[in-house]
RNA sequence: GCCCGGGUGGCGGAAUUGGUAGACGCGACGGACUUAAAAUCCGUUAUUCGAAAGGAUGUGGGGGUUCGAGUCCCCCCCCGGGCACCA
């Protein structure tokens, strides 16, 4: 019966991996540095599944990278600020920072407890004025450089919390909190410039290091980039004109009437000059109260109302009608758009449900190109358009036609993108304050530098139910002027969290430098980041918002470097009783329970053994007992070894056991280094029952082969399982495994002597018989004749594979 | 609708360049130990015909290339994720 005590013997080597500093980089190490960056977590309380994965699979890598000789720096902060705090407070009174700091310290020693390695020297937390501080510098540099504006936008606003929403608290249209129906009001916003960097986003897509493709297909989606034209249309019989944007300038003449938005800035103009006010009106009313998931969603059935207004085509002068219509949307292009109901479907539903001109200028023989029942928008060639007439379209005809425009002076190449500017202010407590005070003499004033942090006040009711809690501090609101030192008042709103999180790793480098957010130099060396590990649900926000604060920064001379994040590993999501894991649907499963049943180890193991890292799986812990008993035999396996008997002269069984180390060695190391860490974890199973199987035959070995088995085993084992590992090691050799290096593989004793040879007849499997390695054709058939009782002449053709197949065809 | 993934035993999942499909683990079944159970150990476990030897079938479906296809090509179906009235 196993004495494997994983409780006394996880317990031990946490404590000594804490005193002995085993987790902290020294930045300056002459080794090669190796930045292994886990996303930090929000503080929700205790750690679940999808964190037990990300930190052990950061793990393996750390140690792992220690192990090849790397100076590895392996952070761990937390995403300190955000709402259930303030819920919290809003509920109970507990104030959001006790709340926080409770919630960190329990998470924290669950992270020790997994034993996973960090260097808490470099702790930070988002909610700190030593860390907020600096988000605060960083907000103003952006702001004196016109990379932070602030603008009137429409906002997603709970009618009953009476708050706006970040777009992920909307779920289908209502507030996740409450359920009530989120409508779109303008407020006066924050928003950051990220959409300067919008191409520059998306070719860096192209040079980055490994990111899995889903993620930069996700990201380039949102980035959304098209192509097209831009030009102007006129309203006859007045002097106003508006821009549209189309990706199909081929189609310039199929267009039978334009469409802007209800939302269009010159609506009043055009109302004005209109004959069909009062119906309009109502239009635009109408739209207006249509919340943003009504107007997508519903019938899909498209509404609009005509202006009674023509605009002139720019290449026929022919009059077409000006309807306004929602599904043209105002922050998407120029808000107005040409017309072509013959080649695009949208257009196509409308014009049918008004009874408008459809008329077709693209056609293609080869295909079906009738628009009796819908658009068509594949390619073919050009027809009705004046002299374009045969051109291809898209393209050809695009360039030709864009030319004319440009000729013309109406219009030109044009590119846009879906990608809008990041709006970051948040009428909530629990944030980072927005450290800029609005003068009535000087305008929007960025406090000075040396007055940071902008505290949050203290604040006795964190409900926002008439703009931001923060402005219920009149100690808060009320200020100076920095610039005149007149009385002045403060912005009351916080930031997106989002913010905090786009530059946390790189405060980790100066963790606790109080002159300056981070040093360039240290920056310059240690990033981009070598791996990031997190879950795939961060594809698209944090990781485009920390690119483009790695772009700004770059342009304002803080860093030298184009990209924070060289290669990105995304874990698949845990799911349970088929859905994501969420307190509110009460189906969580509780790590720290299996770290008494079974030992972090065994989890670690397990959650590397059930899936392959990248995808999704469904927690199901019956596998657990698997790894659980593999530690066991592990246990055994090597006191067992470590008992043996000596002899002087290497047997069959110990050579073949080397050979299968090496193997070994082999293998892991690959699927190290490709991610697989299911594959590795069988492969330690697969030696486990090797070693079973020797101790079973033999009572005796050589001491070169025992100490080199019981040393690889440990060493193989440590990514996954430091605890034992260490446990063994130590027990064996009385010193620590981690001043070991990786093994190395010794390509000598690498080829088994023997293989199965597999015989198929006409490409069946017929026999197979072991037969010594490096055998040619003529020797191998020879032995299939003798011993199968097959004859050449039975076959026209003799296929073989050495070292693999023979294959008899006839 | 568009863009990514993916479909292999009862289950999670393995399979360099096309070369023994089902590694490893879970579960199940049988056996050993035990008064008994748990734990542990040994064996069996894709389906199907057969008493057995052995045969046939088999990687979502259909076709193709090849001596040989889970792997390559064409068509289709289903599942997961992302985006979506983006002009």
């Amino acid at each position: 019966m196993s004495d494997y005590k994983f409780l006394e013997i996880e317990k031990k080597w946490q404590k000594n991996w804490d005193e002995s500093n085993l987790g902290k980089c020294d930045l300056n190490s002459s080794k090669p540095k190796f930045y292994n960056l886990c996303m930090y977590p929000y503080p929700s309380g205790d750690l679940h599944m999808g964190h037990i994965r990300n930190y052990t699979i950061g793990d393996v890598i750390t140690r792992y990278k220690k192990l090849t000789g790397h100076n590895v720096l392996s952070p761990m902060g937390w995403d300190s600020f955000g709402l259930p705090a303030e819920n919290a407070a809003i509920k109970t009174g507990i104030h959001p920072k006790e709340f926080t700091e409770n919630r960190m310290k329990n998470m924290k020693n669950q992270i020790i407890r997994l034993g996973s390695l960090y260097d808490w020297d470099r702790e930070v937390a988002a909610h700190t004025e030593e860390y907020y501080k600096w988000t605060q510098y960083l907000f103003i540099q952006f702001f004196n450089n016109n990379l932070a504006y602030k603008k009137d936008a429409p906002v997603n606003w709970c009618t009953s919390c009476k708050t706006v929403l970040a777009n992920e608290q909307v779920i289908e249209g209502n507030c996740d909190r409450c359920d009530s129906v989120v409508t779109q009001k303008n407020l006066n916003q924050w928003f950051l410039k990220i959409s300067k960097y919008s191409e520059e986003l998306l070719v860096g897509l192209d040079e980055i290091g490994e990111w899995p493709e889903n993620v930069k297909a996700m990201q380039q989606n949102w980035i959304g980039k098209s192509v097209g034209a831009q030009f102007k249309l006129n309203i006859s019989n007045s002097d106003i004109s508006f821009e549209v944007f189309t990706t199909r300038p081929d189609t310039l003449f199929g267009m039978t009437f334009a469409v802007i938005s209800p939302e269009h800035s010159l609506m009043e103009e055009i109302l004005e000059i209109s004959e069909n006010k009062e119906e309009i009106k109502k239009y635009i009313t109408a739209a207006a109260t249509k919340s943003e998931f009504e107007r997508m969603s519903i019938t899909k059935e498209k509404t609009g109302v005509d202006s009674g207004l023509l605009v002139i085509n720019p290449l026929t002068n022919e009059k077409i009608p000006l309807w306004i219509a929602d599904y043209v949307l105002v922050n998407y292009g120029t808000g107005a758009i040409m017309a072509v109901p013959a080649h695009d479907q949208r257009d196509y539903d409308f014009a049918k449900k008004y009874n408008i001109e459809i008329r077709q200028v693209i056609s293609e023989d080869t295909l079906d190109s009738g628009i009796d029942k819908e658009a068509f928008i594949d390619r073919g060639k050009l027809v009705n358009s004046g002299e374009f007439n045969g051109l291809n379209s898209h393209d050809e005809a695009s360039s030709k036609i864009i030319e004319k425009l440009v000729d013309m002076k109406s219009g030109e190449g044009k590119t846009t993108y879906r990608l809008r500017d990041w709006l970051i202010s948040r009428q909530r407590y629990w944030g980072c304050p927005i450290p800029l005070v609005n003068c009535t003499d000087c305008g929007l004033v960025p406090e000075k530098l040396e007055n940071l942090p902008v505290k949050l006040p203290e604040i006795e009711d964190y409900l926002n139910t008439d703009g931001s809690p923060l402005s219920k501090s009149e100690s808060f609101v009320n200020t100076d002027c920095p610039m005149c030192g007149n009385p002045a008042k403060r912005e009351t709103d916080t930031m997106d969290t989002f913010v905090d999180s786009s530059w946390y790793f790189m405060r980790y480098l100066d963790a606790s430098n109080s002159e300056i957010p981070f040093d360039i130099e240290n920056v310059n060396n240690w990033l981009p980041v070598d791996q990031y590990i997190g879950g795939v649900e961060h594809a698209i926000l944090h990781l485009l918002y920390s690119r483009f604060f790695i772009k700004a920064l770059r342009d304002l001379n803080m860093v030298d470097i184009n990209e924070p994040f060289q290669n990105l590993f995304s874990q698949g999501m845990i799911n349970f009783e088929g859905s994501k894991m969420s307190k509110s649907k009460g189906n969580i499963v509780d790590p720290e329970g299996y770290f008494k049943t079974h030992g972090a180890d065994s989890l670690r193991l397990y959650i590397l053994f059930m899936a392959p890292p990248s995808d999704g799986v469904e927690w199901n812990d019956g596998g657990i007992e698997g790894t659980r008993r593999f530690l066991y035999k592990l246990w055994d396996n090597m006191n067992t070894f470590s008992d043996l008997a000596t002899r002087e002269i290497k047997n069959s069984d110990e050579e073949k056991l080397e050979i299968y180390l090496n193997q070994t060695i082999e293998s892991i190391t690959n699927h190290l280094e490709k991610f697989e860490f299911n594959t590795a974890v069988s492969d330690l199973m697969k030696l486990n029952n090797e070693l079973s199987t020797f101790v079973k035959n033999n009572k005796e070995i050589t001491d070169e082969i025992k100490k080199k088995t019981i040393q690889t085993t440990c060493i193989l084992v440590n990514p996954f399982a430091p605890h034992i590992s260490s446990e063994l090691f130590f027990k064996n050799f009385k010193s620590d495994i981690t001043e070991l290096t990786w093994p190395e593989v010794d390509s000598s004793k690498i080829e088994n002597p023997t293989y199965e040879l597999v015989i198929q007849i006409n490409g069946k499997k017929k026999h197979a018989t072991e037969v010594v390695s490096g055998l040619e054709q003529s020797e191998i058939e020879k032995i299939c004749f003798e011993k199968f009782q097959l004859s050449a002449s039975e076959y026209k053709k003799i296929i073989f594979v050495k070292d693999k197949i023979i294959n008899f065809v006839g």
